[in-house]
DNA sequence: ACCGTGCCTTGACTTAGATCAAAAAAGGTG
DNA sequence: CACCTTTTTTGATCTAAGTCAAGGCACGGT
């Protein structure tokens, strides 16, 4: 049974702790939308007139180099916002954003948007609580890029699904290795050898999108001295 | 002659457009704070209480490796803002800050701030689209890391300063070609040969921390195609 | 002018990771 | 279940950029 639109502005949350009829007045400018899986959503550079909220589904965020090769800025799911940059500053989208898979979005167009942050000011520290989040992640992000090498990215990738998915021996990749690499800065050749050398070294084993993580400490040890073993 | 804290209140970007009652608010919880040449204005996962702007000076901040390898996100200078991630989302600062040169920083508490934000829609506009901006240019950074190789980022490097020092054929680094490779997230010796490789190919000439731009195409082919010969 | 300390450059070498090519698994569909 | 597509893995090779080690340069202080 699919959720109404209320129910699920009920549960974001960016708009959590607003009154009822702030709820309803956010209900009322939002614009359902349904995507197929591969569908582009918008495109780097493209005018922004709004900004979107996954309902049910996946949508991934990513900028394409020249030769084609992508980098995953991030993966969205359920609940959470995207494409809010150019509603605040600039008039275009920073980046790309496709359906991973056939998705539910509800649009909020940015004039109708702006006007209700403006007389709500807890939706206002929702929002800048939103955007300092994300200047975390891509903090971390920068960091990782720049100073770890690809084994620690995957390592504390894998430690933070750990986190997130709430189970501390085994996590689920929400995502394809190809897609992984891609979000790690890498390529699905490396990312596979490096795989490859982490159960060999015997810190996980992996089944699939399915990765044990059978040393714990071992990974905490390759996030932060970076080193793996051939 | 050195102006006010209330003539700096006045020019910076974020409190753009407020009426002045507001900016005597502001100007009344500010709290100035002198910072020596060198100095650790704040520290990675130190708690914040508050965010700074610059009143006088250069502020950069950066990540540290664990082999001590500086990664610098940001160089900031008079009547930009820092460190107000903080302020909105988690409690402690996601990376380092110090004082490039002695500098003049204003100090504004959270608690304080926040209840102001609360009751100024406008203020409130201005910090989401300071935000944005910060996530647009992490977008960026991140895109040149991992999309881009040496030499076309520092090539958009220094197209972007010649923009933004507003001069066609000359632009000077604000900041040592040390710390420049630290902000295009390389080291001290790359950062020379591709300054050298650059030189021999006419693309600039180099002279100290004044670089001409004597062939602004070429540049540009090199942002966009990244080849550059040796 | 001299000397040091920090900054920058150059050279020889090493290495992580990308590229190219192809085989092997895995999935979905009729 | 056989077929076709997509994803993943493996192997061989290449290259951008990092490391290590010296020199050279330049600026500020005595």
């Amino acid at each position: 049974m699919r959720k109404s639109t209320s129910a699920i502005i009920a549960e974001v949350p960016l708009f959590n702790g607003l009154p009822d009829d702030q709820l309803d007045k956010i209900d009322s400018i939002a614009v359902p939308k349904m995507v197929e899986k591969g569908s582009i959503v918008f495109s780097d550079g493209e005018t922004a007139n709004g900004f979107y909220v996954v309902a049910d589904g996946t949508v991934k965020i990513y900028k394409l180099s020249m030769e084609g090769k992508e980098k995953i800025l991030h993966i969205f799911g359920p609940a959470e916002p995207f494409g809010e940059v150019p509603v605040f500053a600039g008039a275009n989208f920073p980046a790309n954003a496709q359906a991973v898979t056939k998705s539910r979005l509800l649009f909020f167009p940015r004039e109708a948007f702006v006007r209700l942050i403006i007389d709500t000011p807890s939706l206002c520290l929702n929002m800048l609580a939103v955007l300092s989040l994300r200047l975390r992640q891509f903090t971390d992000q920068i960091e990782n890029l720049s100073l770890k090498e690809v084994p620690a990215r995957l390592a504390s990738y894998l430690l933070s699904l750990s986190k997130e998915q709430g189970i501390e021996e085994e996590v689920t990749l929400p995502i394809s290795k190809g897609q992984l690499a891609g979000l790690l800065g890498t390529i699905p050749e490396t990312l596979s050898r490096i795989f490859a050398r982490m159960a060999q070294q015997e810190l996980i084993v992996v089944t699939g999108r399915r990765i044990r993580l059978m040393d714990r400490d071992g990974i905490e040890a390759l996030v932060s001295n970076g080193k793996l073993l051939e």
